[in-house]
RNA sequence: CGGGGAGUGGCGCAGCCCGGUAGCGCACAGCGUUUGGGACGCUGGGGUCGCAGGUUCGAAUCCUGUCUCCCCGACCA
């Protein structure tokens, strides 16, 4: 299906309309989902109710049970089963930063209004966007308190103590938290009012290590999306437009949705010393002068698991990568009469305590109230990768039935060395995974030379585009006209080329430029 | 924030125009038969109709306000 999105959308865009709609808050029970059959009827095909690729997401991400909506508006619930994922991510990310020297902290959620107002680019910046808190306690507050929407000033107001010599440099914080921006459109895991992240914020004695540690986080990420993720990611800088408010450089991943639009997957900034000077962080550097620190900040968010749900997921619900899903195999146990059962049942069990003993994050089951053909269904909603189906005739033949997610083949394993087979069929699933996003995006990426040529490949085949820039700001607004934009420059702009005369005004082009029309 | 659509048992909907005290399917509970791709029968429980006002003898239904969700746009590291 997901290769169909992109001209479904085109459809309806023209005219079709689907039909329905609204929100279809999940099941009951962490595992009795019962959704993606509005009305009930199980004999309509799911297909058809899935024309619209946004209500689709929806559906997927409320049926699966990995979030559910709150009478907060952009405030979702995640539940249990899309913090697992987060969890995972979590674990990740963190083995990775504290392997590079980094460690964990945490600063307040509320930042003293004048502390924005510090670094003018940004609080302007950010404005639109405060949550502002002006009462406490019942009574009005002489300075108001923002949410944090992001924590650079507040921390650099802590750094200014922490930091004194060169010897006290560099500074590797990470912290896990969350964060509030007041947005106007919301859709969960993709942008919310609030949301979870980790926000890195380290200080540096010069530049060039500043750089270099934006630049190390942003491999770190690339790495993590790419091979746990199964997402590939075109690394690179945000033009000074799209980049963040106070940074210097703004480095970015943009990956591809299956709809052909770009989703920033993260973003790791180098502040130079804005935020230094701005809070007078000093230090007395190695040459007996005092300076100000050149920092970085660096965030991942749950909205990966958004991008998880856009990048893998088909009609039939998520597919997750074996090494982020919470389980990568699930057991449903077969059997008709009670005879079968306890036969069934003690070799269930005795498949788990080996598969357990492997490592293999494993869920059995059990439920005897739903038939297998549901539980069939149920699990591949939920995006687990294998699938292990164990009946009378698996005993009989001691072997297990598998069926994986990601292209819904079975195959029958010997209990002889399973837990090795598992192990090699979820690398393969992972690895083909990977490999069909990389080639979905590969496919859906062009390069264009002219304004006409990238305005009719927009429309017609929605994904990236390079195209020749000549910087000119005006030239990347006018990219608006096609409610499109420029998600990322090379990361190097010697290395990046002129390419040839500007896609949009003819005039020299000064670099390549990736332009997508955007989450 | 502008334009459009929608909120009625857990879910999907009907009822609203022409006010008279709420219905259907699925889900849920019990029992029985079932179980290798979303099982079936019988019985049963569950709803201050998003919220707040107003009109009326009487409001799911008419009026006003408000909140949330969806779509389009503007905005958005």
């Amino acid at each position: 299906m997901p290769d169909e999105w992109v001209t479904t959308k085109a459809v309806t865009k023209h005219g079709g309309t689907t039909e329905p709609k609204g929100p279809v808050p999940a099941g009951t029970g962490p595992f009795h989902s019962q959704i993606r059959r509005p009305g009930g009827d199980m004999d309509e095909s799911v297909d058809e109710q899935i024309e619209d690729r946004s209500d689709w997401y929806i559906r997927t991400v409320l049926s699966a049970e990995l979030a559910d909506y709150t009478p907060v508006r952009g405030s979702i619930a995640i539940r249990p089963y899309g913090y697992a994922i987060w969890e995972n991510i979590q674990a990740d990310v963190d083995r990775e930063l504290k392997a590079t020297g980094h460690k964990n902290a945490s600063f307040p959620l509320f930042i003293p209004m004048s502390f924005m107002r510090r670094e003018a680019e940004h609080v302007e910046g950010f404005a639109p966007e405060l949550a502002v808190v002006t009462h406490g306690g019942g009574q009005k507050l002489a300075e108001e308190l923002v949410v944090r929407p992001t924590s650079e000033t507040i921390i650099y107001d802590c750094y200014r103590k922490w930091i004194k010599s060169y010897r006290d440099l560099p500074v590797l914080i990470n912290q896990w938290g969350n964060a509030v921006r007041w947005e106007m459109r919301t859709r969960p895991f993709l942008r919310g009012m609030e949301f979870l992240w980790q926000e890195g914020h380290t200080a540096h004695e010069t530049f060039a290590e500043a750089d270099a540690e934006a630049r190390l986080i942003l491999d770190i990420y690339v790495r993590f999306i790419q091979e746990v993720l199964a997402i590939p990611v075109v690394p690179g800088r945000k033009s000074e437009r799209e980049k963040f408010a106070g940074a210097e450089i703004t480095y970015t991943m943009e990956s591809m949705m299956r709809d052909g639009r770009a989703l920033q997957m993260g973003t790791s900034h180098n502040l130079g010393q804005n935020f230094g000077r701005a809070f007078d962080v000093r230090f007395l550097d190695r040459d007996g002068e005092q300076k100000f620190p050149w920092s970085t900040s660096w965030a991942v968010s749950t909205r990966l698991i958004g991008a998880l749900v856009l990048v893998h997921g088909d009609d039939k619900g998520l597919i997750l990568p074996p090494r982020i899903a919470p389980f990568q195999v699930v057991i449903v146990p077969i059997w008709r009469k009670d005879e079968e059962r306890a036969t069934v049942e003690a070799f269930v069990s005795q498949v788990e305590a080996e598969l357990q003993a492997a490592g293999l994050r494993l869920e059995i089951d059990r439920r005897d109230t739903v038939t297998p053909g549901f539980k069939f269904n149920d699990w591949e909603l939920r995006g687990v990768p294998v699938r292990l189906e164990i009946g009378p005739r698996d005993v009989a033949a001691n072997q297990v039935t598998a069926a994986r997610r990601d292209t819904r083949e079975k195959q029958a394993i010997g209990l002889a060395g399973l837990a090795a087979e598992l192990h090699s069929l979820l690398e393969d699933v992972q690895s083909t995974m990977a490999a069909r996003a990389r080639e979905f995006a590969d496919t859906h990426t062009q390069s264009v030379s002219g304004f006409a040529e990238l305005a009719a490949g927009l429309e017609a085949s929605p994904g990236f585009y390079w195209i020749n820039w000549c910087g000119d700001p005006v030239c990347e607004d006018r990219l608006m006209e096609l409610k499109a934009s420029i998600r990322a420059l090379p990361m190097d702009e010697s290395a990046a080329g002129a390419g040839g005369a500007c896609t949009v005004c003819g005039k020299d082009g000064k670099t390549r430029a990736l332009v997508a029309k955007a989450y």
